[in-house]
DNA sequence: ATCCAGGTATGCA
DNA sequence: TGCATACCTGGA
């Protein structure tokens, strides 16, 4: 397959290797997988596309000439370029809580990608109690047998419609065992009301997110990942077993069921509290 | 080998 | 409302 030559993104997104394979392989997207030569080569909806740091640690990127078009129009959505990080950033509670300013710091350039909404959705119906690798595997299983051929060998994740065709039995097949039945009664609901998902979109945060719990196989935690990748709503703080032990190390919340950290976290960093609750998330993971 | 994982739904106090 | 328990199974 032809691939374009590197170009810069624009605005140019600066950070070190670390932070980049955070940001890809850290737990929001499970699509990118690194090359031998240590690039990162990810797909998202349609678009596939390669990403690199340049000697300056500025991230780089290049896709199959055939999607030229299409990925230069999207991708500086998908690396949400357009938004403005150190505004955001600069209302987190930096000045007073000394262990959001040193993750500001360890994990610069950290951010949110924007994915597609029912991408996000599926990933993360599938992510219960399974590791990062094993979901990757999963969302692969998926592709590689009932997503559509975007170029060569490369597959975009299933449809709903799809999903929606498929039995149980075939979904178990992607390696996702009680899973399935979730997706299937998921996708069940989204064929009944094709705007289920897009009707999201407009909903007000805690509208949405009880639309979404309302989905068979969502409960709070993947109803905050969904907003907080897929639907770009900040304000989600997603608390899972890493985010009880980085609140109850870092702030003293041992015990806390995680509806409660959830409230902390709300009130805590505010409006764009899922910002915070990514850098927190990275230096749990990695120290 | 065998154990457990980035949760959710369900049933019972 | 709150707390156990079952649910599948691949990969560490």
């Amino acid at each position: 397959m032809q691939w374009t030559s590197w170009c810069l993104l624009e605005p140019e997104l600066s950070l070190n290797a670390e932070t980049l394979a955070e940001i890809l392989n850290g737990g929001q997207t499970f699509r990118w997988n690194q090359t031998k030569d240590g690039d990162w080569v990810g797909q998202w909806s349609q678009c596939i596309a390669r990403v690199r740091l340049d000697r300056r640690g500025i991230v780089e990127w290049s896709c199959p000439r055939k999607l030229k078009k299409q990925v230069a129009s999207e991708i500086p959505h998908y690396f949400a370029l357009d938004i403005n990080y150190p505004a955001m950033i600069d209302q987190l509670p930096h000045r007073s809580d000394d262990v959001i300013a040193d993750a500001l710091v360890r994990w610069e350039g950290l951010r949110l990608l924007r994915q597609p909404l029912g991408e996000t959705l599926l990933a993360f119906l599938c992510s219960s109690t399974k590791r990062i690798t094993q979901i990757k595997i999963i969302c692969e299983t998926l592709a590689n047998k009932f997503g559509e051929v975007v170029i060569d060998q490369y597959r975009a994740l299933p449809t709903w419609a799809v999903l929606n065709e498929l039995s149980e039995s075939a979904l178990r097949t992607c390696k996702m065992g009680y899973r399935a039945r979730f997706i299937k009664g998921t996708a069940n609901i989204l064929a009944e009301q094709p705007n289920y998902l897009s009707g999201i979109e407009t909903l007000s945060f805690p509208e949405a997110r009880r639309a979404l719990i309302a989905l068979p196989g969502v409960g709070e935690k993947i109803a905050d990942c969904v907003l907080l990748f897929g639907a770009g709503r900040l304000e989600a703080f997603p608390v899972d077993v890493w985010m009880l032990r980085a609140m109850a190390r870092h702030y003293g919340l041992e015990g806390w069921k995680p509806n409660q950290v959830t409230h902390f976290g709300s009130a805590h960093f505010g409006p764009y509290a899922g910002l915070a609750q990514q850098y927190l998330f990275a230096g749990e993971r990695k120290g």
